[in-house]
DNA sequence: GGAATTTAGTATCGATCGGTATGAAAAGAG
DNA sequence: CTCTTTTCATACCGATCGATACTAAATTCC
């Protein structure tokens, strides 16, 4: 009962996350989030909660929206085809958008005030949570005998994310979506094979 | 003639600048500013300028007085030594001090808004600047013979600065300096080698 | 048709932002 | 000493920050 609302909570969401992602939390004012969203300030708030809530819902679409690519690169059936895959799709993800290049997880709140701490927070337990998906899998090609045993998952998730993190820096300074490509095919370049042509990891 | 001053311009510049590097350009105040350096606003504005002039001044000191050693590293004889006095030198820079983890490079001011975007870009400007001269260097190793001529200098010193870019986020997250040496050691374990004895470049 | 309930939109809240006017205190010049 | 110049420190500026009262409009229940 009572009115019926006027605009599409999705909608405004996706609006509002873009600008996040730009501007990152404590950049984007509610004058800026009623400006890409049509909706006037009550509105988000009845909507969302405050501007803290509303980041944390954006967080949330990225992930399912924008980040799907992560969780089916995994499925991949060696470790070098998931790192191959997740690199091609962070770079055009990193990208594709031309008003919004880079990565809202890293952009979002890297560094702020004390008042933005907890989403500081918030976005490193997200990105250690990809990093600690990306170590099981590494775990899993060790025991499937396509990784070596000597290589250490630990160190080759935390590097993986280490490129990441450094392409959405690249890319938010105005790096192409080549020169991504080029610089994660280098990243690859010596990745740990057990098929031991090329790199040196003895058998 | 005239009242002399009681504050040291040079450590009130420091003090700003570590606050700087904890809180990023906007998430720093003036009243962050006068508790750090002890100098009550006035002051740092009749010493440095408005707010973006100070750090200006913070980024040439952190240029001079903190990565002082990326123009050592470039003196290094070989390309792969260039590159690895520069990690080790970034983890430990980015790992030194506790209370501002990371590299004002990047926190300072990777996104903001609007009134930021002066500062960003003097950011992006001045890791390009780094990028050239990693890039500058391994044009010479090429020539001296100590990169094979297939190596793409602009790639891999794109590279490098992406993981360095990488090391930052991730040190700001809390990684420990023994992980982001490891993660350099991978990330190094197959610079293009000319005496071919790893790596796959064929001679 | 009211009565109740929810939203839209304006107008505004106190707090804080970057930036200054102002006058007292401290130094050198004569 | 007096005069001039510069710094220090309090107090304050308009603008903007995130967040809300409040009223009118719209919708459902009875």
């Amino acid at each position: 009962m009572g009115r019926q609302r006027e605009f599409d909570v999705e909608q405004a969401l996706d609006a509002a996350l873009c600008m996040f992602w730009r501007k990152g939390y404590e950049g984007t004012s509610y004058t800026d989030l009623t400006q890409a969203t049509g909706v006037e300030r009550p509105g988000l708030y009845s909507a969302f909660g405050n501007k803290e809530a509303l980041f944390r819902r954006a967080i949330e679409r990225y992930f399912t929206h924008y980040l799907d690519y992560f969780p089916v690169a995994l499925e991949r059936p060696t470790s070098r085809e998931v790192v191959e895959e997740i690199f091609r799709g962070a770079a055009e993800l990193h990208t594709r958008h031309l008003d919004r290049p880079g990565c809202l997880g890293i952009h979002g709140a890297l560094a702020g005030s004390d008042d933005a701490e907890p989403i500081r927070q918030a976005l490193v337990e997200a990105r250690a949570k990809g990093e600690v998906m990306l170590r099981e899998r590494f775990e899993r090609a060790k025991q499937e005998g396509d990784l070596p045993p000597s290589a250490n998952s630990a160190v080759l998730a935390a590097y993986v994310m280490t490129v990441l993190h450094g392409m959405a820096v690249q890319a938010k300074a105005g790096f192409s979506h080549d020169m991504l490509v080029a610089i994660t095919e280098h990243a690859l370049s010596t990745w740990p094979d057990n098929s031991s042509l090329s790199t040196g990891n003895p058998p």
